[in-house]
DNA sequence: CTGCCGAAGTGTTACGTATAACGTCGAGGT
DNA sequence: ACCTCGACGTTATACGTAACACTTCGGCAG
């Protein structure tokens, strides 16, 4: 069609659009940047805008970006995608990233296995800012240098590094969970821990104990695990199998540890609920997958991301951050149940 | 230090490296770049890359694509990243992008569920590739329009459209898992099928009913479910309680249905595996978390990814992707046995 | 008639990089 | 003495976009 024929097909570009709708560039950039309203006449506009939608126009983002220096990108530290919460929190973020024309990219930090890889090679293009879970030290050291915007999920809100923090209130879900334990009758616990040490869990364990003292004949043990079934499963078991008086309910720090403690209560003959109460934490699937089914807490992940999303936003508009925290919710299944002795 | 000084520590381009190197920017750009071996001194190649190092010089990300037209990203589609099996695939495509430099950016394709979005839009950058993994009509259609490499994961290979396919030999892990249960004795089966219809789910149904179709006398029928606990078990309850001959043995497209299944057959008093055989398919997380473990096929996730990837970097170079498909395996745990009548 | 103003576009520039094209200089062959 | 050639650098340019500064022009008050 064209007298100079190109042999392939490239992308047209917003001065092709110019050509196409008699314009000139600067006057695509206009009309199709959105921002000057009343800036082209109405007519004119529509005119670039027939063009741009003929041509499948699609601006070059790396131009864009290289002209801006800023990218509408942000980067999300999770520990893992496998951990169905995480997954959820990038899905929450992904999906109001997307109504604000932003984009996500991950960098799943380093489990300690595997080399340290660079967040910022991660990225494929310059960040805007930082959202970030229970980041390993090193990815925060590489992130500090590199001055962003950085929010923080679910870590202590004392610090003041980042511009803003999205907390869940994690103690009081572990209080419905001790309320509910200590109104069916149970006084002797056993806590499984997560065996990473992030504020997260250090939370779980104070409201924990806090709870169970203020109960007063109330006693706890504690062991830690890595976050896996059957890691969860070898820690409960030693725990249960030790002589001396047996907890009548374990309280996890996450349904996967529960997951594992319910299998260890198996493998000794106990069973869940009647001879021994499990809780968990988060509220995954897995929760309603196992039989029984889990009493937990309900974490919102996805609004997790949302909010970390919203504040980022927030911030690089310079506006204020949304404060104040998440709420969570005990969800009560048939994992719990009062102990032996009150049913006798 | 210097002499001039900047308000704002801007990060310091390729320019300033020269500057301090006391080069032309080109020299910079030589020596950084990697390519062109001995085209510089090494002394002064030396003196460029302590520059670098001094002003913590990271190029530009966005100039690199814009001049050279290519991003070193690829797309990955895939359904819901909070399915722990797609998680995976991520992760394996993750880490062997980052060993290429290379990045993935994910787009969740829609569930039907709100808008469809633009898949260009989600990443923030041109594209070098697709990975695909059971694509949604619609977003196929939009990757379609710019004709860009396209590496299909787990789908129909005689389509010729996708430069590459990487596929699961899912065909032999369903006769695995039917040779296992037929050997076990049984002959009554229910195959709790995946609600969506993609070439994986099809090739799991006619390789179980060829099997079956050998064995002379097996009969099978079918219900079909969302990928989902809750679903999967209303499905399955609503089969096990017709009247006539009751299966004895479950065939799951999933674990997940798998999950729901057990939760079924506990709740119409059935004992699995004594009185129902349940098979899985994935092998997730979730398998051994179950009481009694799944028996089920275990899919190498991480090396989809990774073989994707590796496909999409070979079609790149304009070298031939590697062919064959990944080997899977069952994994004979605790929810399979004999049938009632093969054990009294 | 003059001067000023707003509306509607256009010309131009810079963002930071990679590389093609072009010096420059000294060694070595004839 | 002249040309060639390789080694080592530099200059110049283009990638596509956004936005500042400028022009043009009709209208309108003084």
């Amino acid at each position: 069609m064209t007298s100079a024929q190109q042999p392939v097909p490239a992308r047209p570009t917003s001065r092709d659009v110019a050509r196409a709708a008699g314009v000139s560039q600067a006057t695509v950039s206009l009309v199709l940047g959105g921002k000057w309203p009343g800036r082209v006449s109405e007519v004119t506009a529509q005119r670039v805008r027939e063009a741009a939608a003929e041509l499948g126009y699609r601006p070059n983002l790396a131009a864009r970006s290289l002209r801006l220096g800023r990218t509408r990108t942000a980067l999300l530290v999770v520990p893992a995608l496998t951990n169905e919460f995480f997954a959820r929190v990038y899905a929450g973020a992904a999906a109001l990233a997307a109504e604000h024309d932003f984009g996500v990219v991950l960098y799943p930090s380093p489990d300690g296995t595997g080399p340290a890889r660079d967040p910022f090679a991660s990225a494929r293009a310059a960040l805007d800012g930082v959202i970030a879970s229970s980041m390993a030290a090193d990815a925060l050291d590489a992130l500090h240098g590199a001055d962003l915007p950085l929010v923080m999920l679910d870590s202590d809100p004392s610090g003041t590094g980042p511009a803003a923090h999205v907390n869940l209130d994690i103690a009081d879900g572990m209080r419905q969970v001790t309320g509910h334990l200590l109104g069916l009758g149970h006084r002797r616990f056993l806590h499984l821990a997560s065996a990473v040490d992030t504020w997260t869990f250090a939370v779980r364990a104070e409201a924990l104990h806090d709870a169970l003292g203020a109960a007063g004949d109330a006693t706890v043990r504690t062991v830690r695990a890595p976050l896996d079934v059957g890691a969860g499963r070898e820690a409960a078991e030693q725990a249960l199998a030790v002589a001396g008086e047996r907890p009548t309910a374990i309280v996890c720090d996450d349904d996967i540890l529960a997951a594992g403690a319910c299998k260890a209560a198996r493998r000794l003959g106990l069973r869940v609920p009647d001879e021994l109460s499990v809780t968990g934490f988060d509220d995954l699937a897995l929760a309603t997958a196992l039989e029984p089914e889990l009493t937990t807490v309900r974490l919102p992940a996805e609004q997790v991301g949302e909010r970390g999303m919203e504040a980022l936003l927030a911030v690089l508009d310079g506006r204020p951050a949304e404060q104040g925290g998440l709420p969570v919710q005990l969800v009560v299944r048939g994992s719990t149940a009062p102990p032996p002795a009150a049913r006798a």
